[in-house]
DNA sequence: ACTCATATGTGTAACTTTTACACAAAAATA
DNA sequence: TATTTTTGTGTAAAAGTTACACATATGAGT
């Protein structure tokens, strides 16, 4: 039996909204193999960290990120997957609130961007399988864990959660029956601030309780859209 | 930076169900570390073959056993996980038909057992956190897969689908509801043979489809218990 | 300052799904 | 042949989901 040789990277679908858009975090490959190619951030696993917290050290390095909810996505371990060799991937899952903070290219990356999912750009490796597995937990997911919180602002009106979900699921919802629902769940916690965006009539703010939410899951109450 | 010297394993967690009970399949190591202690199969990855190609050959080598159902769990890295160094490893969770073959011990494992998941020996590494999280899965899993057939018999009376969900969610379920919500699905076939176990009236066989399981699948009718 | 356009905020009735519940039929056993 | 055991089946109440329309608060334009 030949000696095992197998190099271990980590690699990160960063996803951000902002005005109706989900958007994912890339960056433009600085040298090879992919040159010059478009590719999700991430590099190789460093001996003595754990897997998180190479993600977060990529992504610091390499985009200026720091990341707001992070879990693992999938291990993608195609024996041909990398040119070089035998790479195997560790895929992680982030989303962040892109205002929060400015992205700046270094180490590996020459450029790095926001990119809309419904536009991206040809990819590196099999990063386009990544990224279509990432959109597909995306997607799933908000139906059943509350991440959306973890993309709108802290204090957000109720019209961009609606948006954000009518985005992420693809169809309309009715604005009545989804408030309904929301308020019902007993996760929010209705300020009394106000919030207007041009015309209309301002909105109220409402914020994520995230402690609420832990403690209704202990319960075994489900959150369920 | 230092080279990069981690190995990579793969470990299964392969369930089987008899008689109303949900069973795990060990190893008794051979080897150190954790030399005659339980646990998961599983071992180190060749460098060309992809990680379910090792998955079930470390299967077939150490218990005999052909996997049935396969899917990837999650991967493990704590950098401390293994004494030996750094190992990490990418775990899948596996079902099978336990009276499908004969289980037998060989390389790396000096015994093979089936263990009852409510009756588990100390378990080598952090294998106990792997099976945890299988069993999480498992039972999460049933009621938006249809993956509990893959622990039946082809063909298996209604009672025994009911214990399967009977064990696995934890609480007695109405018969008649949980056959009218089944057959709701129109994923089982209703064969014209019946089976007779000691007294009471014989049951009527029924057998998944899946053929016909993917086709709803595929216009958006998706399962759910 | 008045009118118009725009976004927010709210209740009820129809419909669908889920739950609770009991007895007859077919076979084995005593 | 009476008793026990397991399978097989329908209906009504309750809960949850869906469909739907108008008043309110602001900004913009005149």
């Amino acid at each position: 039996m030949s000696k095992q040789s197998i190099k271990l990277t980590v690699d990160a679908v960063v996803f951000g909204y902002e005005e109706g858009e989900i958007s994912v975090l890339l960056i433009k490959r600085k040298y090879e193999p992919f040159k010059e190619k478009w590719a999700i951030p991430g590099g190789f696993v460093l001996n003595d960290e754990s897997l998180e917290e190479a993600v977060q050290r990529e992504l610091q390095e390499e985009t200026g990120v720091k990341i707001n909810y992070l879990e693992q996505l999938y291990t993608f371990g195609n024996p041909t997957r990398d040119p070089r060799g035998r790479v195997v991937s560790i895929a992680y899952f982030g989303l962040v609130r892109p205002n929060t903070f400015k992205i700046f290219a270094s180490t590996d990356a020459a450029e790095v961007a926001w990119f809309n999912i419904n536009e991206l750009p040809e990819l590196s490796f099999d990063h386009k399988d990544i990224l279509e597995l990432a959109i597909k937990r995306l997607k799933g997911k908000i139906t059943y864990e509350p991440i959306g919180f973890e993309l709108l602002d802290k204090k957000f009106p109720f019209s961009d959660l609606e948006k954000l979900y009518t985005t992420l699921l693809g169809r309309e919802i009715d604005r009545r029956n989804f408030r309904k629902k929301i308020i019902g769940l007993n996760v929010l916690d209705e300020l009394n601030e106000k919030v207007s965006k041009g015309s209309g009539r301002p909105a109220n703010l409402f914020q994520f309780n995230q402690k609420r939410y832990f403690q209704l899951k202990k319960e075994g109450i489900i959150f369920e859209i």
